[in-house]
RNA sequence: GGCCCCAUCGUCUAGUCAGGCCCAGGACACCGGAUUUUCGAUCCGGUAACGGGGGUUCAAAUCCCCCUGGGGUCACCA
């Protein structure tokens, strides 16, 4: 129970509202969901929405089904209520106000009337001289009546936070350990801007302290906005949460930050490790009506979960970056996680995700996955790829062939789109494409196999049963007769019947399509000769 | 450039706080073999790392210093 601390934990996740969900992001949302779930705390999802008023229901639904997906439940928030409403800090202007009135009422706050452009000057001039910028606080000289005078005329100001310049602030950070600032280096910032809106750093403090958060677990690139939020709580008359910057989630191979940026995303297509899950994206997004990789990409969360991939290997996936729970579990449910997760288990440097290690995961997941599951969660895709008709059978919504399909294929089916990778079970015979290389190395090129294949043809047409079993026994007897192996007609007769050079086992195979589709392939397949 | 952070196999990591059990363990990937009608999966086996230099110590991946390298951040964005 050392870790335990003494008051009820409350973590937070404060988005903003983009219209869509980082997967390195949720990696952090994932660690502070499992940091309170672990101490039976509170984990409050939080729209950081200061910005702009943009279409905000439009932007916030990804981010809700984001997390809806992964299973990651959040106690207080949007739809879920809570005792420190509104969750929009759109909506808490109030508080702002009132943190911002008692920051000016002790003269920890200032307007500063300088323009813009005054500013700007300052700043290239401190560039100019090398020398690091520190604002000009010009309007601390005011007296009252300046001040009344120029706010009775309406003069556009901003509010900026007086830093203390003579002393230091520092954190002890639960995954850094103690970080220290020179606060003489710190230009004020401007927590209020000229239309009266809070800025980010303002209105993060103002919530973090009226939402009671006792740990900020964020990604590193916020550590330098600490010493500002960390004079801010202070001058707050607020103890420190706990802090526990997280390495942030690096692209494959590498240490840079996964971005979602065009350029970046261009460079991730050609990543060794990165292009597969890109190429994935441009074959299946097209045929079940979603796009292409440029618009839904491995960046995002929505990524995986519209290509097929389980929450247990997100999830999995994402819990190893950057965390371990001891020096060999590598499978680790959401439940394990919760158990085990603590905050100095937490490693420094960045993590970058690893797709191949990601798959490994899925294929252990999907294999826990009871055959209702896959079947439930392929379906869609062939519905949505127009493949859910098979010609001759029931839609195979209805009936048990999508079951037996699935069931050959086993491990085969990785992620739930694989299944369109295996169309020659949902094409019409006459649809089917073939393999070229393979048609012509299988069927053209090797001087017996047509006619071999044309031989057992007789054979399949009669064979009882048409199962598996009753059809190896017919091929071996063939071959017997004809002195030949086994591969010698099987790899014809599977270019033949699924127009592939590989799949599942060719017996299974037969006895799914069926009799009358295997002879018709078959024949059709000859006559293309 | 300023400030800050980081540094173990190709990758994710264990080990670093409490130096010896580490000529460094696991996993993924890769290579080889087995199995197999193909692919996949599976089973065996293998290659592969403490960035460099100084200290401290009987002993350093672990402690100290320097260097190098990588990265983050520098807005009236979040």
């Amino acid at each position: 129970m050392p870790d335990t601390p003494p008051i009820p934990v409350r973590t937070r996740f404060a988005p903003s509202p983009t219209g869509y969900t980082h997967i390195g992001g949720m990696r952090t949302a994932l660690f502070n969901w499992l940091w309170a779930r672990h101490n039976g705390g509170t984990f409050i999802l939080r729209i950081d929405d200061t910005d702009r008023q943009r279409n905000i229901d439009e932007a916030l639904a990804p981010i809700l089904a984001a997390f809806r997906w992964l299973g990651l439940d959040w106690d207080e928030g949007p739809e879920a209520g809570g005792s420190c409403e509104p969750y929009f800090q759109s909506q808490r202007g109030p508080l702002y106000q009132q943190a911002l009135d008692r920051l000016l009422a002790e003269g920890m706050a200032f307007r500063d009337f300088d323009p813009p452009a005054v500013t700007q000057a300052d700043r290239e001039a401190a560039e100019r001289e090398k020398r690091p910028f520190l604002n000009i606080r010009r309007s601390l000289d005011l007296s009252p009546s300046d001040i009344e005078a120029h706010l009775a005329e309406g003069r556009p100001h901003v509010v900026r936070f007086l830093v203390p310049r003579e002393r230091t602030v520092a954190i002890d950070d639960v995954v850094r350990g103690r970080v220290e600032w020179d606060c003489g280096l710190i230009a004020d910032p401007v927590i209020v801007r000229g239309d009266g809106t809070p800025l980010y750093n303002f209105a993060t403090v103002v919530d973090d302290v009226t939402m009671h958060i006792t740990h900020v677990i964020r990604a590193e690139e916020h550590l330098a906005n600490v010493p500002v939020q960390a004079l801010l709580f202070e001058a707050l008359g607020s103890a420190l949460p706990v802090f526990a910057h997280i390495p942030f989630v690096a692209a494959p191979g590498g240490k840079k930050k996964l971005s979602k940026r065009e350029t970046e995303l261009d460079k991730y297509r050609r990543n060794p490790q990165f292009k597969g899950l890109f190429e994935a994206a441009d074959r299946v997004f097209p045929r079940i009506g979603l796009g292409n990789s440029a618009t839904l990409n491995p960046v995002m969360v929505e990524y995986y979960e519209k290509i097929g991939y389980l929450p247990e290997a997100v999830l999995n996936a994402l819990a190893r970056l950057g965390w371990s729970l001891d020096d060999k579990t590598e499978i680790l449910s959401l439940e394990t996680c919760v158990k085990h997760f603590t905050l100095d288990r937490v490693i420094k440097s960045p993590a970058g995700l690893d797709p191949d290690k990601l798959d490994s995961y899925q294929l252990h997941w999907m294999g826990q996955r009871p055959l209702e599951d896959k079947v439930a969660g392929c379906l869609p895709f062939l519905e949505r790829a127009g493949l859910a008709q098979v010609h001759g059978l029931q839609p195979v919504g209805c009936s048990e062939y999508l079951a037996r399909v699935i069931a050959v294929l086993g491990d085969r089916l990785r992620i739930f789109s694989d299944i369109l990778s295996f169309d020659e079970f949902f094409l019409a015979d006459d649809e089917l494409p073939y393999d070229e290389k393979a048609f012509d190395k299988r069927l053209r090129k090797p001087p017996a196999a047509a006619a071999l294949l044309r031989k057992f043809h007789e054979r399949l047409a009669t064979v009882e049963p048409f199962d598996a079993a009753g059809l190896e026994a017919e091929l071996k007897a063939f071959v017997d007769a004809e002195g030949i192996g086994l591969g010698d007609v099987i790899h014809a007769m599977r270019i033949a019947v699924t127009g592939k050079p590989s799949g599942p086992g060719m017996f299974e195979t037969l006895e799914l399509l069926g009799r009358e589709r295997c002879l018709r392939r078959i024949d059709r397949a000859l006559e293309r000769l």
